[in-house]
DNA sequence: GCCAACGTTGGC
DNA sequence: GCCAACGTTGGC
């Protein structure tokens, strides 16, 4: 067993957004298992950093939907992006030999939701008062406490992480420590 | 299409 | 280091 960090046992939570028309859910469905490249926010960079193998993350579809469609697992903690010297849009010089500042995983698909949920329910809902969905809605990778996770995969009615068999988010979900690790 | 929020850039 | 200008994101 991995005794990471002395950290709580147990997996972190995330919440990941992708312009459908850019990256989509039923992409990463089909894909199974994606690099989470194209981050250049340092907030949201550091957010990838943190992340453990194992953790989970909602996925969210910002602009068109607004609305969390499913859930992927992180398979590959960072790693430099390897789309840093396409260079998009004429961002940065990025000139020959300088480092690369960004980051990415690696998220396998696990399970969506047959109610995606809209960002109209959460901010009507008092539970998720405090997401940082809504408090700062530009950081594309944010943190998620336990509680508003296991919140949001029921109103989604989750279909559960691939190979967890019977019961398999409701067995998760129980063994997801509501104590915020802050 | 507009606008608010926020991040980045560059002049001083 | 400050701040104005500008660009981007994302909700409406």
């Amino acid at each position: 067993m991995q005794k990471n960090h002395g950290q709580t046992r147990g997996r972190r939570f995330w919440l990941i957004k992708s312009e459908p028309g850019c990256f989509s859910w039923a992409e990463q469905c089909r894909n199974v298992v994606e690099p989470w490249t194209g981050v250049r926010n340092y907030q949201a960079r550091n957010n990838l950093r943190a992340m453990a193998a194992g953790d989970l993350a909602l996925f969210y579809h910002s602009v068109t939907e607004k609305r969390i469609m499913g859930v992927v697992e992180v398979v590959r903690t960072a790693y430099p992006d390897p789309t840093f010297s396409a260079t998009p849009q004429g961002a940065k010089p990025a000139r020959a030999g300088a480092a690369n500042p960004w980051s990415c995983v690696d998220v396998k698909a696990a399970g969506g939701f047959s109610h995606p949920v809209t960002l109209g329910q959460i901010k009507q809902d008092p539970a998720l008062a405090e997401m940082t969905l809504l408090k700062q809605s530009r950081l594309s990778v944010a943190p998620l406490r336990g509680e508003e996770f296991s919140h949001i995969v029921r109103l989604g009615d989750w279909s559960g992480l691939q190979g967890e068999g019977q019961g398999g988010p409701e067995k998760l979900i129980s063994g997801i420590s509501e104590t915020g690790e802050e």
